[in-house]
DNA sequence: TAGGCTCTGTGACATGCTTCACATGCCCTA
DNA sequence: TAGGGCATGTGAAGCATGTCACAGAGCCTA
């Protein structure tokens, strides 16, 4: 309910990377959607939609990054995924029009496009294969959820951090192999508190696993940290 | 891969409750998918698949219950969800056709129908609001996993205890309100050992929330169940 | 360059759940 | 109808994390 959205000259939309939900998808649906749907700008730690909200669209990623969450009554939050530029949001609301099931915000200034319920729907009608790609990303969420489910009920903080390293670094590190994270939004993404994860990589560093500076982490060691994902470690 | 698969008369497919899935679907769409699919037996206890296993077909449950699984390493087990009679389950892998992310269990003597990756999109083609009907399932099973990242990662053992007993009360209880359920199963879907659980339920008990006896519960205060479900319970 | 913020490092203690160990009770079937 | 095997009930001890309380360190900006 706090989003500010502003309209933006519709050229942008030409930078939008859909070459998935597009893939094999006849030109007129896809320009019928890129025509009918509106590009969002949203500021660094906007909201573009909180859980609860009421739904109707979703959106695609032009640049920046998106985090997806969820917070608790007493104020504690887990992150469930940060989505890049080039993938896209919020499809379950659009699909199915209840609220939403988790909270999205801004972690960079970010460029969206809107795509309404009606907009998709009229689509699969002109090309179905719209819809099958859609469900292929349906799916990929879903996995990534039970992946979730998997490593909350039956593994602990090693594990969990480990992978959140992995995954992090293979999808937002810079040029140096480096991940711009504070150890309190990695907290949040790993499920646990920054004491504690504080506590583990401070572990990892003193095994050269890893290098920690200020805001920043570096992975050293790849494999090692791999087998400690795979709830394989030594002591 | 210890599936022992029996082919069956197949007039038993019209017994198949399909609304959800065929709902505003051609019937040529609908004739074909019936038409086309293989009516499968299995018995209590037995596989259905396991994760990991190759997937190329979903299945839809015509008689009995399916309970959907996670295994650790240590043999841990947790109930990711119980597929009741008409629902279907396996369809993630039907669509991307990557491994299983999960493994199927019948719980008591069920009976399936075998729906092919094949025919499915040669269905979708003949009519694409099947695809549409089939998101809706992926969106509701998105939402219910989504929930029981929640639940695992902010709420403790009592919140997910109660959510369970209400869900199974409601989804599987015979004519008294009686459900049968061991404490052991119990314990599996609620992510938490057999002696924590039933701590929980003597607490509960004394409480007269519910009643216990071997194999069964009956939940006599549905509201104050509520309650703690929703993590507002006091003392 | 001083002051105030956020981020980091770390110990003491609390707690919720698991693990282990064992007793009891119900049901089935030999 | 006796005996074996599940299912249930319960306490003691252990352990992973959370909670709390601080201290120091980098960064920004007045």
């Amino acid at each position: 309910m706090s989003v500010k959205y502003t309209k933006l000259d519709s050229s942008l939309v030409k930078f939008v990377t859909l070459d998935r939900l597009f893939n094999g998808v006849e030109d007129k649906a896809r320009d019928f959607v890129l025509a009918s749907s509106q590009p969002v700008s949203i500021k660094k730690n906007a909201s573009v939609f909180e859980k609860g909200d009421s739904s109707s669209a979703m959106y695609i990623v032009q640049s920046g990054r998106v985090e997806i969450s969820l917070i608790s009554q007493l104020g504690r939050k887990i992150v469930l995924n940060q989505i890049a530029s080039g993938q896209c949001f919020g499809e379950i609301g659009m699909l199915d029009t209840l609220p939403r099931t988790a909270s999205a915000v801004a972690m960079e200034n970010t460029m969206l496009l809107s795509v309404s319920r009606k907009v998709f729907m009229e689509a699969v009608q002109k090309s179905p294969q719209l819809a099958v790609n859609l469900m292929e990303v349906l799916c990929e969420r879903l996995r990534w959820v039970s992946d979730s489910v998997e490593e909350y009920a039956l593994h602990s903080l090693d594990v969990r951090l480990a992978r959140r390293l992995l995954v992090i670094q293979t999808k937002f590190s810079d040029g140096q192999g480096y991940v711009n994270i504070t150890q309190n939004d990695l907290a949040d993404f790993a499920g646990a508190t920054r004491e504690s994860v504080n506590k583990l990589l401070m572990l990892w560093k003193s095994e050269a696993l890893i290098a920690v500076s200020r805001g920043k982490i570096l992975v050293l060691d790849r494999e090692k940290l791999a087998l400690i994902a795979h709830g394989e470690a030594a002591g």
